[in-house]
DNA sequence: GTCTATATACGGATAGAC
DNA sequence: GTCTATCCGTATATAGAC
């Protein structure tokens, strides 16, 4: 009762100095963020950032790794779900991938540009170097392979298309904002039609 | 005669500076990169990065300056090359990009993640923000739909997809290393094959 | 042009009062 | 738990000798 009472209404000190955390190195990486910063987003003094969380580099690896973990627990269910056809995990995917980068479009290259930083914390999340190519879904690929049913294709490069078609959007939002996408809306708008789109693309690609 | 003689064996000590600043930059940007690096990397003292560029800042914005420059323009005369054909330019832009980048990696990485910071610095490197919209690529995008031979497609879907194909892998290189590519000789040999294969896939997209 | 030594500022972290 | 004040290492930049 004492302090959970609050909880719903204001966010705990701890919570509010990880959203405002997770906002800048988001945003602005490692090297980028100055923990003042985080401290004055948050709204607390400097001094309650390590006493929470003892030092920047715990807070972000903290950060990071729920990042990362969310990230990649939502691809490997997918991947692996026993119950779902390969045509039905590529609607998923490209569904539930743009639907959450929507709301949190600095994801990807804050993982791509951290991971290159420091590769082994990859390690620490994902306990399987090799679940996705031992995957239920990239099994899916070489059975219709084997059948006849699409062309052979490199495993790798059918993820890097299609992670590319899903990923890369936001990954390069600043720079198409600049060339050609009006705004975030219109950039809302292309990335909803992708939802259906990518599937028939792909679908498109292996029949060749 | 009296110093541009050694200009072929020795780099002049400007030169090792910016060498080294763009190395460095490019692989931990801007923040994560020390002048104290930079000056030992090119073997000179680091009074002289001061002399020679005045500030940490300016000799960034030289080596990002570049780095756009040269990514762009390759991009600009491949789109308007009045004289190739949809396909051509499609074939060019694959086989001319992942022929670079296999040498320059971490050049998307870069350019993406500090655009994101300074969007200023592509208006000031590029004249235009609607060179890729208006360009001759697009124009014969656009005649082959209005032909009837190829499906209609937002051009932005089409470019997200191109670029997405061909730049995405080299971002998401240290992940893919740690996700199914075994090597750096494995990645190469990869994306040596997706010269030949991406105007393939675009093709097959498009006739959907 | 190139070096050594140093000024100055800034960022991460802690001590200690409340 | 939260604050103010402060310490200390480090990073950028410059002064000045050679």
């Amino acid at each position: 009762m004492e302090k959970n009472a609050s909880k719903k209404l204001d966010k705990s000190t701890e919570e509010k100095i990880k959203s405002a955390a997770r906002l800048l190195f988001q945003q602005k990486g490692f090297a980028g963020t100055k923990t003042r910063d985080i401290a004055e987003a948050a709204g607390i003094n400097l001094a309650l950032l390590n006493y929470y969380f003892r030092s920047k580099e715990k807070l972000f690896e903290l950060i990071m790794k729920e990042s990362l973990g969310g990230f990649f627990s939502v691809l490997k269910n997918i991947f692996n779900d026993p119950n779902s056809t390969f045509e039905e995990k590529i609607e998923q995917l490209a569904d539930t991938y743009i639907s959450n980068l929507l709301l949190n479009p600095d994801i990807p290259t804050f993982i791509l540009s951290e991971v290159r930083n420091n590769p082994e914390t990859l390690l620490a999340v994902m306990n399987s170097k090799t679940f996705m190519i031992e995957s239920v879904f990239l099994a899916q690929l070489q059975e219709k392979i084997k059948q006849g049913e699409c062309q052979p294709i490199h495993p790798m490069h059918f993820l890097m298309n299609l992670l590319g078609m899903t990923v890369f959007p936001f990954v390069s939002k600043p720079m198409l904002l600049h060339l050609g996408i009006k705004s975030e809306s219109d950039f809302t708008a292309l990335l909803e039609e992708r939802k259906k789109l990518i599937p028939i693309w792909i679908k498109a690609m292996l029949k060749t």
